[in-house]
DNA sequence: ACAGAGTTTATTGTATACAAATCATCGACG
DNA sequence: CGTCGATGATTTGTATACAATAAACTCTGT
């Protein structure tokens, strides 16, 4: 009943989900920079696959908010401003602010036990190495959001909306993190673990608010500082 | 620049379009049947296309929650529990609440006299003949929120998530609403105007996300009053 | 030089045929 | 009697060809 946050990575058979994982890829790494035009025979022959799954998967994209589509059906990798960021972290912050407080009357053992799992690791992914991990932080710390929502049990509602919210800049706002701000989020999710084990809804969805609240200004300060030295805009 | 209300009835050119209104449509009339199964072969037919604009209908019902896919990609009308239906205007009361507040600081001159007018012939349907005119009342309601959504200026996302949370059951519901109700709806949306006038954006969430709540308890009850008659589950 | 109509090219939309996957049925076997 | 597995039918996924539309271009007339 509660493994839902389990998939999520798998879908690799199907041609469309290839096509959907290969564009996300692009966008991420900045092969498909923002305003760019996604072109579908383009994609499909990067992809592999022909036009029909392309259409697929941007379809898919465009519900994420990847990608946004102009007046006459074109393509282009969606631009946020710093307002439209803002924005989202606040939309973010109400919706999972919500899932939490639903959540801390919900959870379950199982969900506590993977919870203090995923923090752990984020814990090792900090503080194991000479440096952190970056990327077993994104992994443990997408889970752990994920858990949460599967917690929150608003099947459509919330997992859908948090999903939709979640996903567009969450990957690139991280990868700026300094290692002070990774140690702040394990401790945060150290007190959203403490506020679901008395059940206290009120209690998690301050500390779950005040969370993603401070993902945003980690974002802000560091994209201000990196836009300095790299003038776009 | 805030016309982006008008458009959303347009769009018969296209194939797919004419799929997505009639499926949706089938939907709404209760053709097709909460867990009724959707084969794309006979969607085609009956919507006397073939089946590519049918799955891109279907894409699009599913990102506004009509319909659910199971776990082998079949899709089915979405069956919607009383807490589902709970959980889902409550975040639509905190979504479209954000606007309001939102909206309240940013409304122009023009956005009023269109919020005024919408109005002035939602109290018109309700006390103009001797029977409310409920399918105006529909149209006008629908378009004063979508006008306030426009003024909160939140380009894709509050548009986006507010139009998402909307859809489904908010025609269902208000046909069953009486003159009573309907009434109080008018004045509810008066007091909102009365906020926005003063650009006060706590009155205006206040009100808006107390009008988003009653029209749920308006819903539950009737729906629980015509199941009695109507014993399904 | 420039505006605008007509033409060409690029891009998306649709139909169709076939491949792959899934579901239902039924029968063999424990 | 049930359960596992094979087989046939149903349904969705993918590729491809062609149609429709929008963007880019050219050529003309002033």
């Amino acid at each position: 009943m509660c493994a839902a946050y389990i998939k999520g990575h798998c879908h690799m058979s199907r041609a469309s989900d290839r096509a959907y994982q290969e564009i996300r890829r692009q966008i991420m790494a900045g092969a498909l920079p923002p305003g760019a035009q996604l072109k579908e025979e383009e994609l499909a022959e990067a992809c592999g696959v022909s036009r029909t799954p392309v259409r697929d998967a941007l379809r898919r994209l465009e519900a994420e908010l990847f990608i946004r589509r102009s007046d006459s059906q074109r393509s282009f990798v969606a631009e946020w401003s710093v307002s439209d960021v803002d924005e989202m972290f606040t939309l973010r912050g109400m919706l999972e602010g919500h899932a939490a407080a639903r959540a801390a009357l919900r959870v379950t053992a199982a969900h506590l036990v993977e919870l203090r799992r995923h923090n752990q690791a984020i814990d090792g992914a900090i503080n194991g190495g000479r440096q952190p991990d970056v990327e077993a932080f994104l992994d443990h710390n997408r889970q752990f959001h994920a858990i949460v929502l599967d917690a929150a049990g608003s099947e459509r509602l919330t997992a859908m909306l948090a999903k939709l919210i979640e996903q567009p800049v969450v990957m690139r706002t991280a990868l700026l993190y300094d290692g002070e701000q990774l140690q702040r989020s394990y401790s945060e999710h150290a007190e959203l673990l403490a506020a679901f084990e008395r059940h206290d809804p009120d209690w998690a969805q301050a500390v779950m608010t005040g969370h993603i609240r401070r993902a945003f200004h980690a974002y802000s300060d560091t994209s201000s500082r990196s836009l300095a030295g790299d003038r776009r805009h």
